[in-house]
RNA sequence: CGGGCUGUGGCGCAGCUUGGCAGCGCGCCUGCUUUGGGAGCAGGAGGUCGUCAGUUCAAAUCUGACCAGCCCGACCA
């Protein structure tokens, strides 16, 4: 391609809009231009990475045996309803009814059609199954945000295993894993697979890839002495006992005027250190109250309600709801004497005792409070959020807690779609059995964002080489030398004839402009070819990621841009 | 959905307080000079000032409604 016949619209400032670094080279570099929120345009150079990083995923997912399709991206919203994701995902699904006024949906993944195809097993001597695409999803995401990161409307290689039992699913599973792993190495991103909830997705165990980042919008918890990792809202620690005074004595109501939160009652005389109070939570759950009980020092992981309830929708209970539930506003709350309404405790309230907890009367609270004699638990779980340097569950180091982007997600589905969807086989027994699932997510333009999130200096992009939209820039300082561009053209010629992917730089632009360009675009190579250097029989070759470079001979450059390409 | 901010040429912004010719930098076009790290001079093109309504002799500027975008939170594979 020639750069002066290319549509490569560079900008010199920053776009106003924007934060991530990813996003701001992005439409600085001329690779994509947003339409609406969370909505882009793919401009050629993106296009071409787009391609790249999707060929990457394609060999990766035909190496474990997955065979390619392409479904529909229209459904009818009746199968969603079938699984129960019309409700589950109501919040990011694109639903409208068809000129027939039959209600559709845009796709926001494809397990229900998947399934629906899988229909036509029938045997499980045709399992196992692997199948995949690569297919635009629709998520109408409340919060678009960090240009491609987050978006409503995306590409995702999404594929899909069947397998006649958990072994199978194992091995599917532990193949993608892999698989992804490969995957994030070529794109140059160094991902760790964590244990995750599976959320609307369904299903029992997920991993999800994890990329640090300070703009990832999840948190990671990470042992590095054992290797440990999960994401926050599924993390466990190991804490310290508290120490309590061997028994309660009996209950005490005391006055408390003012005070509402933790920290006051820690400072009030007659009050309690927050790892001996007893904080209490309202919420709803899928329309029913709740209480949640954790000790005062720890913060709820809502996920974790979700997951250890099962629960679908969850939310803080309004002031008013609070109030007429139990008499008394947030910050005198508590679950002594409290029945009819369920109480989830967090694990690390068990056994205690001598605690202080809040009285149902706003300016009274309850001392001497025996968890196991006073409180009526309905469910013990685990519902604190891990903190930064508390222990490793498996080890009892200092766990690492950082900052995350999501850059795949994999999933052991089970038998979650193939019950509701009717998906079974006759096993060798000739008995129906579900086909058990698995699912796995990868998104391509998010992974183009990581990668540059990963691999940028001050100047701009610095793509790997295999997803670069070119490999070489030939940048021509004086295209008007007629010697000069013979030259340059003759090289460009070469190696396009070898399959190196070149961009010719023969705008009638300053050599400080080119440079900053190819900088800013990211090409892994730049030659410069000028009259200086042609009259020494040199040109010179620059390497973006190192900024190393080097005088070669222009007699033998094609042989040695060639040599370091690896073609 | 709650809070904050912003919409003026392709990009970045000023002008709005106090209503009165729509501006600046970059980019773009033409010409000349220049050319190994974002050139100089000269000439030029390009804007229903987010939309609609209102106030006014007169609205980018004041008022209202709406729309869009960004940030924080909620939410989220």
């Amino acid at each position: 391609m020639r750069w002066s016949q290319a549509f490569i619209p560079t900008l010199r400032d920053d776009p106003a809009d924007s934060e991530a670094v990813s996003h701001k080279l992005l439409v600085r570099g001329g690779y994509v231009r947003q339409l609406m929120s969370g909505i882009y345009s793919m401009l050629p150079l993106g296009q071409r990475v787009r391609d790249k990083v999707m060929a990457i995923i394609r060999e990766e997912m035909n190496a474990i045996n997955g065979q390619e399709f392409l479904l529909p991206n229209l459904h009818p919203r009746e199968i969603w309803d079938r699984t129960g994701r019309t409700v589950s995902f109501a919040e990011v699904l694109m639903t409208f009814d068809d000129n027939k006024g039959s209600p559709v949906v845009l796709s926001p993944t494809h397990e229900e059609i998947f399934a629906t195809v899988a229909g036509e097993l029938t045997s499980y001597k045709q399992l196992p199954q692997m199948w995949y695409h690569i297919q635009t999803k629709f998520r109408d995401e409340p919060r678009p945000k960090s240009g491609l990161l987050r978006v409503r409307e995306f590409t995702m290689k999404d594929s899909y295993s069947f397998d006649i039992d958990e072994a199978g699913l194992d091995v599917q599973f532990d193949n993608h894993r892999n698989a992804y792993l490969r995957i994030f190495e070529r794109l140059g991103i160094t991902a760790v697979p964590v244990a995750a909830s599976s959320g609307a997705m369904g299903g029992k165990e997920s991993v999800e890839f994890m990329m640090q980042s300070d703009i990832g919008e999840d948190s990671v918890v990470h042992c590095a002495n054992c290797g440990y990792a999960a994401n926050r809202e599924k993390a466990t620690s190991a804490i310290p006992d508290v120490d309590d005074p061997p028994e309660s004595g009996a209950l005490e109501v005391f006055d408390t005027p003012g005070v509402r939160t933790i920290a006051d009652l820690e400072v009030f005389e007659g009050g309690a250190v927050a790892d001996r109070q007893i904080k209490t939570l309202v919420y709803v759950l899928d329309g029913e109250f709740a209480l949640l009980l954790l000790r005062g020092d720890h913060a709820l992981e809502e996920q974790k309600v979700q997951d250890g309830t099962g629960a679908s929708e969850v939310r803080p209970a309004h002031e008013e709801e609070i109030r007429a539930l139990l008499g008394a506003d947030a910050g005198s709350l508590g679950a002594v004497g409290v029945d009819g309404i369920p109480v989830y405790a967090d694990h690390a309230l068990s056994g205690r005792s001598s605690m202080t907890t809040g009285a149902n009367e706003n300016d009274k609270h309850i001392r001497n409070v025996d968890v196991a004699r006073d409180i009526a638990v309905t469910k013990w779980l685990d519902l604190r959020s891990v903190e930064d340097g508390e222990g490793c569950p498996n080890c009892g180091e200092p766990l690492n807690l950082f900052k995350a982007i999501e850059v795949g997600h994999i999933f052991k589905l089970g038998t979650f779609y193939a019950e509701p969807l009717g998906v079974n086989v006759l096993d060798e027994h000739g008995k129906t059995v579900p086909i058990v699932m698995g699912s796995y997510g990868i998104g391509v333009e998010r992974n183009m964002a990581a990668s540059i999130e990963a691999n940028h200096d001050d100047k701009g992009i610095v793509w790997p080489l295999e997803i670069a939209p070119f490999a070489v820039v030939i940048t021509v300082i004086r295209p008007d030398d007629a010697a000069t561009m013979d030259t340059a053209e003759a090289l460009y010629a070469n190696l396009w004839g070898r399959g190196v992917e070149v961009l010719l730089d023969d705008r009638d632009e300053r050599p400080g402009v080119k440079f900053n360009d190819a900088e800013l675009i990211g090409i892994p190579y730049r030659v410069t070819v000028g009259p200086r250097g042609i009259a020494e029989g040199m040109c010179e070759v620059v390497d973006r990621r190192t900024g190393e470079s080097t005088e070669i001979a222009i007699d033998s450059a094609a042989d040695e841009i060639a040599g370091l390409l690896g073609v």
